[in-house]
Formats: C-alpha cells, sequence, structure tokens
DNA sequence: AGCCATTATTTTGTCGACAATTTTAATATT
DNA sequence: AATATTAAAATTGTCGACAAAATAATGGCT
C-alpha cells in the first residue's frame, strides 16, 4: 500500500497494530515519555504517529491529559453495524454500476478460495473472519468511490477488526454468509445496483442483529453468575 | 462546542475556516517556516495542528515533502453526494426511532425559522444553504449514532461546507427543499424509519443530480468559450 | 539552445530542553 | 478518619536547533 519511509510512518503502523490486536488494551492512558523510551524515539516523532492514529479514530485526545485508546462498547460496535450498513450498501450499489469484468472475476476467485480454506480448516473463525472482511474490502474498492473508500478502508474497518481481535465475536453464520456473497455478486454482475444493495444491507444487518443476540445472552448468563 | 485551550487548537480552528472559506486555496502547498513564522507559533506547534487537518480530511500529506491542501473535482463533490446519501439516509431512519419529541419540536422551529428568513431575503441563497446544513446537521445529530454523528460533522460537513464557499452552488430549488425537509420531519415524527430514509435519500439525490446537471451546463459553456 | 550532473539552498524529519498544566503526594484541619 | 489545602512530581505543550531529504540553482556538455 503506502510505502513506509519516516520513523514516525513505522511507529504509527506498529501501533496500530497493536491498538487494534489488543496488545495495548482498549481505554489506555498512553503515557509519551513511556512510548518514546519504549520505541527509542523523541517524543516529536511520537506525537506525529499518534496524532495520526487520532486521525483514524483509534486515539481519543484531551487537551493537556493526553491520548488514551478508544474504548468500544458493544453498543457502539452496533453502531459501527449501523454505518456499515449504509455505506456498504451503498458501495455495492456503486459496485455493480463501476466494477470491470476484471474485477468481478478476481472477487469470484476470492470467494471460492475462501470456501475450500473454511472446508478444510472448520472451526477456524478466525480465517473466516478475515476472509470475510476480504470480500467486503473488494467491494467497497469496487465502488470506485475515493470519499466511500477512504472512510471505510482508512478509518472503519480498523475498528471492526479491532472488535473481533478483541471481542473474537466467531460468527456461527459461516455458510449462510457464503451464500448471501455469492448472490450479492451475482447482483453485480447482473450490473442490477439496486439488487446489490439490498442484499448487500440484509446481510450486515443479518450480522448485527446475530452480534445483538449474542450480547443479550451474555448479558443474561453474567447476571446468573 | 469543544473548548480552545491550546495555542495548536486554535490554529487548528483557524486554519480550518481558511481552508473552508477558500482563503487557503485549494491544492496549496503549505510551507510549513511560512505558516509557523505567519502565525508566530513554532513549527511544532503548526504541525500538531497540520496532522490534525490531515485528520479530517483537509489536508494530504506526503512524507518528505510535506502539506497540501486537498483539491476537489466535481466529480468527487458527487462522490460525496452519494456517501451523504447513504449516512444522512441511514440518520435519516435512525432519527425516526431516536429522536426525542424535544428533538422533533426543535427540528420544526429551525425549519420555520429557515423558511421565514428566506422568504424575507430572498436571493441570499448563501443564508438557505447555511440553512440547509444545520437542517441536516440536527438530523444527524437526532440519530444519536456516535460514529454517524462523527464521520458526518468532524469530516464530511467540512468538504460540503468547503464546496459551497468556493464552487458557490447556490441552490435554485430552495422552495422545493423546504417542501421536502417538511415531509422528512413528518415522517421523523410518526416513527416511520423506512419512509423517513427514503424521503432523505431521495431529497439528497435530487440535490445531487441538480449539481450534475449544472456541471454538464458549465463544460458544455465552456467547451463553447 | 537544451539537457544532464553537481552543488546550494530550502524544507521536512527528528531531537532534546524548558514552560505550563495536571496529577500525585504530603500536610494540616475539622 | 475523612476532607481540604498545599507542595512535589510527572506529564503535556511549546520552543529552537540540527540532520536528512527534496527542491532550486549552477555549471558543464552535446
Amino acid at each position: 500500500m503506502e510505502l513506509v519511509t519516516t520513523r514516525a510512518d513505522s511507529l504509527f503502523n506498529d501501533l496500530r497494530q497493536r491498538i487494534v490486536e489488543g496488545q495495548i488494551p482498549m481505554a489506555t492512558k498512553l503515557s509519551e515519555p513511556e512510548l518514546a523510551a519504549h520505541y527509542e524515539v523523541s517524543r516529536s516523532t511520537l506525537r506525529d504517529a499518534l496524532s495520526r492514529l487520532e486521525g483514524i479514530g483509534l486515539l481519543e485526545r484531551k487537551a493537556n491529559v493526553g491520548y488514551r485508546v478508544i474504548s468500544l462498547s458493544t453498543a457502539q460496535l452496533l453502531e459501527i453495524f449501523q454505518v456499515r450498513e449504509a455505506l456498504e450498501g451503498m458501495a455495492c450499489r456503486l459496485a455493480a454500476s463501476n466494477m470491470t469484468p476484471d474485477e468481478i472475476q478476481r472477487l469470484r476467485q476470492l470467494l471460492q478460495i475462501h470456501q475450500s480454506n473454511s472446508l478444510l480448516q472448520q472451526g477456524e473463525a478466525y480465517m473466516q473472519q478475515e476472509g470475510d472482511l476480504d470480500f467486503h474490502y473488494q467491494i467497497v474498492l469496487g465502488s470506485h468511490n475515493q470519499q466511500l473508500i477512504r472512510m471505510l478502508t482508512e478509518e472503519l474497518y480498523y475498528l471492526v477488526r479491532m472488535y473481533r481481535y478483541q471481542f473474537g465475536m466467531a460468527s456461527p453464520r459461516a455458510k449462510r454468509a457464503f451464500s448471501e456473497h455469492q448472490h450479492i455478486i451475482d447482483a453485480i454482475a447482473d450490473g442490477d445496483g439496486e439488487l446489490a444493495e439490498i442484499l448487500m444491507r440484509r446481510h450486515i444487518a443479518a450480522s448485527r442483529k446475530n452480534v445483538e443476540q449474542r450480547i443479550a445472552v451474555n448479558a443474561t448468563t453474567q447476571e446468573q453468575a
């Protein structure tokens, strides 16, 4: 993607990964002197990286207090699903108009790979999750809408991955998801943007409801404990 | 909104306004030494502000080269309309479920003020434009979805305002827009999220088509010149 | 003259230090 | 013992300076 050149760049990438993967837990207050010492860079360089992490929504900043890793509640996870439903629905509609035959071809291949992979390594829910995001990623790119692409791939998807890593919501809907993906591709290939959007919105809404249910169950069992 | 405290904060706010209003033209390369001297701050403070401006999408940065004001083409303006259609459509749907009676009341008052204002100062297209954005702004807040609110009010709306200032696309649809706004409020008040979303999407799509047409006309007249 | 290589100059990236603010600790008071 | 006040420590905000990189200028060559 973007070539890493400066110290701040690689720091940005490294911290981003550590935050997404939860090695730096949510809501952690970041100490600039401590982090700078750990990475053996000056505070200027560190702060450059930190402000960029704030820009993509992974950090919050309070004047005269400092940076803190965001802390996502389950309520906010559901909010993210609603945003995704809107944005990816539109992306799908646009993809039906704008994807090249070549892009559609590659999308089909991607789905086949995921399918065969999931048959082999059943239970590897993690792989399925990343694959799922790949699929969505390709459609978003296929929208050819730079604003849309930026919002999703450079901001929202980091939050999504952060959730998946830290809450480990492995979907039990894998099989159904594949079938839904298939139908979405077909609609895109037909150039039927309206249908493609509807199918994508349903697909994401179904995931949201699934998570919603799981949260409700969790809350219940925790009450009993 | 957020209280200004640090030098970098006020710099951020001032530069943001100057960029949005076009006092610093699109695509301008920013010289850090020059800007720092002009504002009488150190480069550290300036860079803090600049990186935040990058975060909200008003500046672009290239490693070892520096910051540059973004440059929006008319094609990208249309892209923004598509994103708004998706996001504000969803915001409207959510607003129908989540707005309090108080918020709906204030929204109605807002529309009345705009209507009487526009009757008095006809031709003041600029006022209408800002009023229009206010209306949309209130609905977005009414969604009570923090992610959605952030994306629109802290990022996309700056681009929208930047366009309006610099391209001065005064809408000739003012009268129709008022009527559309009225219907949207009614749907929200009825708690009919599905209808509210459809109406908002049509409303924004109509604006987009309007701009699209104008661009086509402009292109034609320029060919003739 | 036009183009390429080399040198100067400017600009960005990075560093360490001090000032202003916040947070923590200690002390006094009820 | 708990709270309020004050003092100490640590943290963030800001500054100026140097190093590395990119841009501009100079000079040599065909």
